[in-house]
DNA sequence: CGGCATCCACAGTGATACTG
DNA sequence: CAGTATCACTGTGGATGCCG
């Protein structure tokens, strides 16, 4: 990118990642931890190869991604974000609470991963009572199933299944996102087709968290 | 902007501000509140002529960016955010934060601003005595002098001079911000150019601020 | 198959000139 | 002052080809 020549942080910020796609590539390796490059093509539908290589290479020159050499079995090579990069997440996270209030109605031309929801789930949710026994609930918006686990406090998501979830919620991602954060009611999000089984207390654990910086909704 | 076509967060931000220069813009107009067309060209070194236009309507079209009609003595049309545009300020910040580590010496082509100051005294300090009388500094480094004032606990940022400053810092702005922000000492910086005059203890009630997401620096 | 490099049509950008 | 018009240029997106 052009730079914009400004003695300012944020234009400074915008000269390393303000490039069309780069933001979008932090946020899979931020989700990810480390991936393929493949595996970074399947979490950017729509990205040119050519850019995603471009783009990946100008991230390894500002220190932001390394690529490293996967462990034996799988002999391929894979990227990560470096320290530098991932300090980029407050500020991924900052757009992310800005566009709150747009996600509504999924387009249907719009794509979706599951493991996009990693982000607001990290983010506007938290285990209320993590002095109980852990619950995990299982997810099904797309292709693969995901599971929310509750890990003392705080919450992660990974792709994969589990043997006894707690809960399994399944439907479109506005529907599932609604109803987990609390904004859809149980009932209006079946009434619009969402599928829930299980424990609703496992769910109700999930609470909001601190609405600070939350704009709208 | 070609839209990202993703149902995330972060893809949808972009979608409406990952724009070439639509940040700065928003940047422009947190700092100065209002301003004219001719205001953002001068803030705005380098951007051509339609491009802002361009960026304007659309950011209007997103609603994000108001324009009103100036009270009778100007009578020409002034530009503002709307509440929706100000809500991206944690963003705006949270970029900036990021970049602090890249603000070393400015490069001999890198244009400056005054009034860029605000961002980054918002940010890294604070009032540490509110409780005592206000103080004044009155800062020199590019074009026309601004003030930084304490206002019960935190600070103004504005351009313009006052009668009696506490204190009046001129140079470069590695230099002031450096400064300004305790990296540097006064020695040092005087050292390498910079010229200070008044209380030095007036300057030392700038403290910094919770330095949570601050990075590396 | 994973990881690109190449090629091409086109949309977005930047500098300048011009206008109500 | 606040833009619009024009035009050369660059970056992007899509397809395809290559190589270990």
């Amino acid at each position: 990118m052009r730079s914009y020549g400004q003695y300012c942080g944020l234009a400074k910020a915008l000269d390393v990642v303000g490039d069309r796609w780069t933001l979008l590539i932090v946020r899979e390796l931020l989700i990810l931890g480390h991936a393929r490059y493949t595996d970074l093509q399947r979490g950017l539908p729509g990205i040119a190869t050519n850019l995603l290589a471009d783009r990946l290479r100008e991230l390894e020159e500002a220190g932001l991604v390394a690529r490293v050499d996967a462990p034996p079995p799988v002999a391929t090579a894979l990227f990560r974000l470096t320290p530098r990069g991932q300090e980029l997440e407050p500020a991924v996270v900052a757009l992310g609470r800005w566009a709150g209030p747009l996600m509504g109605e999924p387009g249907a031309d719009e794509e979706f991963r599951n493991h996009w929801l990693a982000l607001p789930v990290k983010l506007f949710l938290a285990d209320s009572t993590p002095e109980r026994r852990p619950v995990s609930i299982e997810v099904r918006i797309g292709d693969e199933p995901m599971v929310i686990e509750t890990t003392g406090g705080s919450l992660r998501v990974r792709p994969g299944s589990v043997e006894k979830p707690d809960a399994v919620v399944a439907g479109g991602p506005h529907l599932v996102l609604g109803f987990l954060t609390g904004r859809l009611p149980l009932a209006s999000a079946r009434a619009r087709g969402l599928s829930f089984k299980g424990s609703l207390a496992a769910v109700r654990r999930l609470r909001p968290k601190d609405p600070e910086g939350t704009p709208g909704a």
